[in-house]
DNA sequence: CTGTTAGCGCATTCAT
DNA sequence: ATGAATGCGCTAACAG
């Protein structure tokens, strides 16, 4: 590194590194001429403090760290989008982590974390995280943490979550008013609080317009792309009377999508799906698919927020500044409510009308 | 933060906290016997060793930086999947940094890795970026550098590129056989590698197919959504006789795409748009858009592995390891050739039909 | 084989 | 208003 350090711009200056140090920092203990005359030279020789150094010195990192379960799925992105924003704004550097949905790679990351490597953490769980102790761990370090998205309700923080009780009703009553009467859920988790309320909302939904619950539709969705692929393949063809799919994250949409598309099953003919995406992309969806939006850049924004919050007043993060930020169903023009049931007297669907 | 140190440890053991940093890190003078004690009460006490202590020391961060225009993109965010898997094998952290296309952003965060707080970059250039000091300054300090799919060739790194002339030549020659005459094209950015190969291979097109290049059908598209979208339904008010347009990024073609909506203009009746986007979600776009997709996993990927390669030998990147990887035209089977023109000599485009 | 010492770059006592 | 000395946690050169 050929970078100058802070003595070698002291001797540069005729003067003690301590008092370069203070002048930096605008200490009042300097006179404003060599305040100057320091931030000057500082300037001419490109000075940048070794971020390192002082995290040692101050116990002060900087840094957050964000775990996720992936990466590339419009919610996951545009949530980092609204992290970064807020990092930024507090001069923080963001460190990144995907654990791809297993429990093992989040514990691996976990890890690297507990070492004073940063000073909060951002953090989604990972779909087949059933034990949270590495997690705990973190917290009881001191670490203020904050939970989005797929958090655990057993972990004691903050979270921000999408109305996800309200978005798997409204998916499975939209599903059941165009006419569905056979309608497969695909849970990420049943561990996850995600996974747990949306399935709440379908079974709800389902109550609410008189179907049996049927628990052999309900499908596991917490492995690999292949693995759900398979899984799904596999399930419709023993159930050739499923007409409707309720996915509960974008993933799984796909991989259902693809399902029928392999095996000749019409879309939204055959089977309708639902499945979440973003507002943007939702319009450029094919029509076969109705979906959920969530407010991902917000939620990324407000969790961040939280989070930073916590760091600066050096308090805990409550579980008391959860938030819960609404999810928006968009329907396609060709999956409109046509053939369906009536109304229930619980009305929490609210459509909105898009392409 | 309560964890345990050095110190403490080698004090629990009775022993100097050299020996024990040496037994921690398996060094041949030391006792088995003795390294498997300390281990073990490591494991007992949950040692952790302060990362940035040893950066300190041994000017090593196992950090590497990634520069991004945007993240909640396809492109980028599989990219990104890409790079935190081959980081992760190597034992490597990222931070993440994002520029939102603004050079002034860009040379924010170039100087939040001039003071060695991370070992080697990995950077796609902001569409807006002419001037390209920040990044060779921060070359010449000897930090390795990798560029990625936006990339300027002005500086002297190793590259990972897709065949962006091929594609740009794909792309409008699949609109000219399906029967546009007048096609628009949204460039990123004339200053970036990426916009004037893509360009060119549009111009190529067209002169294969004997079409008039028309400078007045070429609009800029490196501002912001709202802006990109204003100006698309200028363009499209003022020039009535567009049938096709090439967007060549996939921001740029949810843009069109939504411009043409607004102005009830029939996609892909009036108009036939080509984007970009990736193998996964261009199956489920709407039938309108064609897209071209790159393998943005594999660019993520590589670039990463060429910077590893550097940083674990401590070898400047050269520029001729620089990569460029294939794209693949996926069309419609509504957009496929019909009232179009004929086959030029030139043969670029390789079909494939999706959906 | 193990311990003592020094120093990475910085901020902060404590002196002057 | 400035400088000298100390230590953050760790590793490596130097002893023994």
């Amino acid at each position: 590194m050929s970078t100058v350090n802070l003595k070698q711009l002291a001797s540069r200056l005729g003067l003690s590194s301590s008092t370069v140090s203070r002048a930096m920092r605008d200490s009042y203990e300097i006179s404003l001429a060599t305040r100057e005359r320091v931030k000057h030279m500082a300037r001419q020789l490109d000075y940048q403090p070794n971020p390192y150094a002082g995290s040692l010195r101050n116990n002060v990192t900087k840094t957050i760290g964000v775990i996720l379960p992936e990466v590339d799925n419009h919610f996951f992105s545009s949530a980092i989008n609204g992290i970064e924003e807020v990092a930024q704004q507090n001069g923080y550097h963001v460190l990144i982590y995907l654990t791809h949905d297993s429990e093992e790679q989040e514990k691996t990351v976990s890890k690297f974390l507990t070492s004073g490597r940063v000073d909060g953490i951002l953090v989604s769980l990972a779909g087949g995280t059933r034990n949270i102790s590495h997690l705990e761990k973190l917290k009881n370090l001191g670490v203020p943490m904050v939970q989005f998205d797929r958090v655990s309700r057993k972990l004691n923080t903050a979270t921000v979550t999408t109305d996800d009780y309200a978005s798997g009703y409204k998916a499975t009553a939209h599903l059941l008013r165009a006419g569905c009467r056979h309608i497969a859920h695909l849970q990420v988790s049943a561990s996850l609080s995600i996974g747990c309320r949306r399935m709440q909302g379908y079974s709800a939904a389902l109550h609410d317009y008189h179907i049996p619950y049927d628990a052999s539709l309900v499908l596991n969705g917490s492995g690999t792309n292949a693995e759900n692929l398979m899984r799904i393949r596999h399930f419709l063809m023993q159930h050739p009377k499923v007409d409707g799919i309720f996915a509960s994250v974008e993933r799984l949409a796909l991989s259902s999508y693809q399902a029928c598309q392999s095996m000749g099953i019409g879309i939204p003919d055959d089977i309708k799906i639902v499945g979440f995406s973003n507002m943007e992309t939702a319009a450029l969806l094919a029509p076969a698919l109705t979906t959920i939006t969530q407010p991902a850049h917000a939620i990324g924004h407000e969790a961040a927020r939280i989070l930073f919050q916590a760091i600066t007043k050096n308090k805990p993060v409550l579980p008391s500044q959860s938030l819960e930020l609404k999810s928006e169903l968009v329907v396609r023009a060709s999956t409109m409510p046509g053939g369906g049931l009536a109304q229930p007297k619980t009305i929490m669907a609210d459509y909105r009308l898009a392409g």
